[in-house]
RNA sequence: GGGCGAUUAGCUCAGUUGGUUAGAGCGCUACGUUGACAUCGUAGAGGUCAGCGGUUCAACUCCGUUAUCGCCCA
């Protein structure tokens, strides 16, 4: 053990970053290859480059570094394998928008050139994220940190394209995407969110042909009707079977186009007559599919007009379109109305503008198959979600699975391994590393959607497929801690993969961990700017207060309303702990404590107790832990830390501190040191500096690190139940004392007698209690005994069977007193009637368990007995 | 429209397979600097566990339903 004196406050500042250099210079975050212990491992999710910490970050690194720290404690080989992602869309947008800042116009440059930005960007940027994850204090093997970009993590990307390719799983397809205008690329169903927005319903008015007739059309979309190419009606609608088949004239536009009959058509919406734009709107195109329509796409790249449609709406974007045609549609009194109408619109989560369907070819990824065996891991239970309810989202999501659109029209990223031959365009060649001949192909120009890389993260952080040493330690992992709202995007895709590449899910456990709020309920978000800075609270708080007090309010499953303030309770916490541990090493003297031996000394009570009290809380803890219920084992943690350790056990351990008997001090000192040890060991994997500082002050010469020591199971063998029932008549007592005190306003500097009658069979352990009743209830004299007088004048408690007398000459305040046994013989009757009743029930006497019953009986008793007791008190006073 | 989740003290929330006299932190009230901690201590007030119905000997806990709020999907 150390002999520096412990400073007078916790200053976390000096010691986080000292401990954490120290881990890594051990080197204690490596995973081994050539281990024989039992592995653990962790993939982080990769956080994007163009990230920065939130507290979300904290709240999903903190848990995963607590089963980190945890299971290296156990003895495991431990590898929690860190890195970042490429970020194709998001990383992009910020470069370009950065190249802009600096005059440069993305266009004007080659896509080497906008690389080479690119690259320089990620060097200076991209490990923001991944230095703030160390300042958390993540025991992450760095040496085994990924980019998703790294040349070896990109061969394992195409790798796996060659394969679907060759599998006959990706096709390449003319089809409607989902646009996002201002990256220029499509998206994935899973990127556009959906939100409820005011708008109107447009009512035009479309001529028949050669006619006075005319169809009136409904749309949210003006615009689009430069690209109609038909008019559909239901064939069932008997309002319109006449015109089916006639053909109307586009107004502005002048083309001819047919009305036909589709049962996709609901008569009950808008005018029952449907406009039709093939190319921009998805139902439209199954429309045109099967009425073999005209495809005109109307739309540049950026959602301007193109030429497709009549000069004077050409280059207009999109918004100026609608104005536009809508003046025009007006002015020619083809406006028939318009309405208000709410209806779902489609975002770009990136762009966050809204989305257009534009027919583009892009690349595909069949997804039935894959969705099979993902499926069954989930619900045959090899893969657990915590909690659980996710299985149904999940499930829901996979059953209806679509084919997923896995190319984007960006640069950063990973481009697509297919070359086109230049002369025969039928010919492909599909590669890793291009064909031989390279001046006779082009490649294409796409990129590959980055989740089609992150995918493969699991085993792709191995440099898979290579089989080494690295991947069969550490794949498969064993837990998973992400958020909720990337389960369709990530977690169900590993899983796919994992299965499709290396025949094994890549995962046992699923942990989603909760959404943080504001107080408002807001979800923290970079636009709002309602996300405070997790570097600024590790200042304000410490960092282990923020981890744990972050753990604490994180309940499983549910969404967290966050706020600085709750950080309180965490640094509070830290500050109790070092105050505790302050206090034992000033009154340890080391050289006697150190060589006492626990397990050969006869303790008292309250040392068996507070023993019994950490084992069972290791016990506990270790049980919420097998349950992902990180909240409930930080509770249990502070709960046994606070109550049972320092308002109990070190309030009792002054009297044996300041007590006559130097070998009852140094006892009390080894036991809280062992408690103190204890706490320790439970707490670091929550709150790894302020524990390993203490440890390093508390450990003796033959122990480790605390980082690399061992974790308390708890023996669920031992119960000290003696113990247990002997310090809960301690602590009635004193409870009750207080009570009486503070009920009477006795003064603090007064000290007041104690008389305890009928005492029975404790006498002796109450006797033993003396000096700690007496220091903790701030009694003078005890006086124990069969048949003693109640004294004049005195206050009444009732603790089991037993009779406290706290004689309080002039103090006492009748009516006080009265009232306050009053309540309790009134509560006491309350509770005793409802036990009454469940016993005067045969049904339940017959029917409920043995225990249960003989449970009530014995309430009943004790409560009967304590009811006397005050009546015969009440009745002398009365 | 379909699905999921929530509703427990003034506030924020805990509450393992149904059996407790329903808990914590903050806030509030009273007292307190008693040889670590005022980032503290002692005591106290405060709840028909959203409403209704059902299952059961027994429901905060299980089932149904209604209401309110939130999320996901279409």
């Amino acid at each position: 053990m150390s002999t520096p004196q412990l400073d007078k406050t916790y200053n976390w500042s000096k010691l986080e970053e000292r401990w954490y250099q120290h881990w890594l210079d051990k080197k204690y975050f490596q995973g081994k290859t050539d281990s024989n212990k039992e592995s653990y491992s962790i993939v982080i999710p990769p956080p994007n480059i163009t990230g920065k910490l939130t507290m979300g970050h904290v709240l999903n690194n903190t848990i995963q570094d607590v089963l980190i720290r945890k299971a290296r404690m156990e003895g495991k080989n431990v590898c929690w394998i860190p890195g970042t992602d490429h970020a194709s869309i998001a990383t992009e947008s910020k470069v370009v928008k950065h190249l802009k800042d600096k005059g440069i116009d993305k266009d004007s440059l080659s896509r080497e050139d906008f690389l080479k930005h690119s690259w320089e960007w990620k060097e200076k940027y991209g490990d923001i994220i991944i230095n703030q994850l160390k300042k958390l204090g993540c025991s992450c093997d760095w040496d085994r940190q990924r980019f998703t970009m790294d040349e070896n993590y990109s061969r394992s990307v195409l790798k796996a394209f060659i394969e679907l390719y060759e599998r006959g799983l990706i096709y390449k397809g003319n089809r409607l995407v989902n646009w996002c205008p201002l990256s220029k690329s499509a998206i994935s169903d899973e990127e556009v969110i959906h939100r409820e927005k005011k708008g109107n319903l447009w009512y035009f008015s479309y001529p028949i042909k050669e006619s006075e007739d005319f169809l009136i059309v409904a749309t949210t979309r003006p615009e689009t009707m430069l690209g109609d190419t038909a008019v559909a009606v239901n064939p069932k609608d008997d309002r319109y079977k006449k015109f089916i088949g006639k053909t109307v004239i586009l107004p502005l536009v002048g083309r001819e186009i047919p009305v036909i009959a589709d049962d996709f058509v609901d008569p009950d919406f808008g005018t029952g007559c449907v406009k039709v734009t093939p190319a921009h709107d998805p139902n439209d195109f199954l429309i045109g599919e099967r009425h073999d329509l005209e495809f005109i796409n109307i739309m540049n790249k950026d959602a301007s007009m193109n030429s497709q449609v009549p000069k004077k709406y050409q280059d207009l974007s999109r918004e100026s379109a609608r104005k536009a045609v809508l003046m025009d549609m007006d002015s020619d009194k083809k406006l028939h109305k318009v309405e208000d109408y709410i209806h779902n619109v489609g975002y770009s989560e990136r762009g966050n503008v809204p989305i257009e369907f534009y027919l583009s070819e892009q690349w595909y990824l069949k997804m039935e198959e894959l969705a099979k065996p993902a499926l069954k891991a989930v619900n045959s239970g090899e893969i657990k979600f915590y909690p659980d309810h996710w299985k149904k989202t999940f499930n829901h999501w996979i059953e209806n699975i679509r084919d997923w659109c896995i190319s984007r029209q960006l640069w950063w990223g990973h481009q697509i391994p297919v070359w086109y031959h230049k002369e025969d365009i039928n010919k492909i060649h599909v590669s890793i590393d291009g064909p031989k001949d390279p001046e006779n192909w082009v490649q294409d120009e796409d990129v590959l959607d980055t989740w089609a890389s992150s995918w493969l993260w699991p085993f792709a952080v191995h440099d898979w497929p290579d089989s080494n040493k690295s991947i069969k330690s550490f794949y498969p992992t064993n837990d998973l801690v992400t958020g909720p709202d990337i389960i369709f995007f990530w977690v169900a895709r590993m899983i796919m993969a994992g299965n499709l590449f290396m025949g094994e899910s890549p995962f046992k456990n699923v942990y989603f961990t909760s959404i943080l709020r504001d107080e408002t309920g807001k979800k923290f978000s970079k636009s709002l700017g309602n996300s405070p800075d997790p570097i600024e609270l590790f200042q304000e708080y410490g960092t282990d207060a923020v981890r744990f007090g972050v753990m604490m309010m994180a309940p499983q499953g549910l969404d967290v309303l966050f706020s600085d303030s709750r950080l309180e309770i965490g640094r509070n916490f830290m500050n109790k702990l070092w105050n505790a541990s302050r206090f034992v090493q000033m009154n340890t003297d080391i050289d006697i404590v150190s060589k006492i031996d626990l397990s050969k000394v006869e303790l008292e009570i309250p040392e068996r107790w507070i023993l019994n009290q950490l084992n069972q809380t290791a016990i506990k803890v270790n049980q919420q832990f097998e349950r992902f219920h990180f909240n409930e084992a930080a509770k249990l943690l502070y709960e046994f830390t606070w109550s049972d350790f320092c308002d109990w056990y070190i309030e009792i351990a002054k009297t044996r501190f300041y007590g006559e008997d130097p070998e009852e001090a140094s006892i009390a000192a080894a036991v809280s040191i062992e408690i103190i040890k204890g706490i320790l060991r439970l707490l670091h994997p929550f709150a790894p500096f302020i524990t390993e500082e203490l440890w390093s002050y508390f450990k003796e010469d033959i122990d480790k690190d605390l980082i690399v020591s061992s974790w308390i199971v708890g023996d669920s063998s031992q119960k000290d139940q003696d113990a247990i029932e002997g310090f809960t008549i301690l602590k009635e007592i004193v409870t009750s004392v207080r009570m009486i005190r503070s009920g009477m306003n006795v003064p603090h500097s007064k000290q007041a007698d104690l008389i305890i009658r009928n005492v029975n069979g404790e006498k002796l352990k109450i006797e033993s209690f003396d000096r700690i009743i007496k220091a903790l209830a701030n009694i003078s004299t005890i006086t124990i005994g069969k048949d003693l007088e109640k004294p004049e004048q005195s206050a009444t408690a009732i603790v089991k069977k037993m009779e406290l007398f706290v004689p309080l000459k002039g103090l006492i305040n009748l009516e006080q007193e009265i009232n306050r046994l009053s309540k309790r013989s009134n509560d006491l009757k309350t509770y005793m009637l409802g036990v009454e009743n469940k016993l005067a029930n045969e049904s339940f006497i017959n029917k409920a368990p043995k225990n249960v019953v003989d449970n009530e009986k014995k309430k009943l008793n004790e409560m009967n007995e304590e009811f006397e007791l005050i009546k015969t008190n009440l009745d002398m006073l009365k």
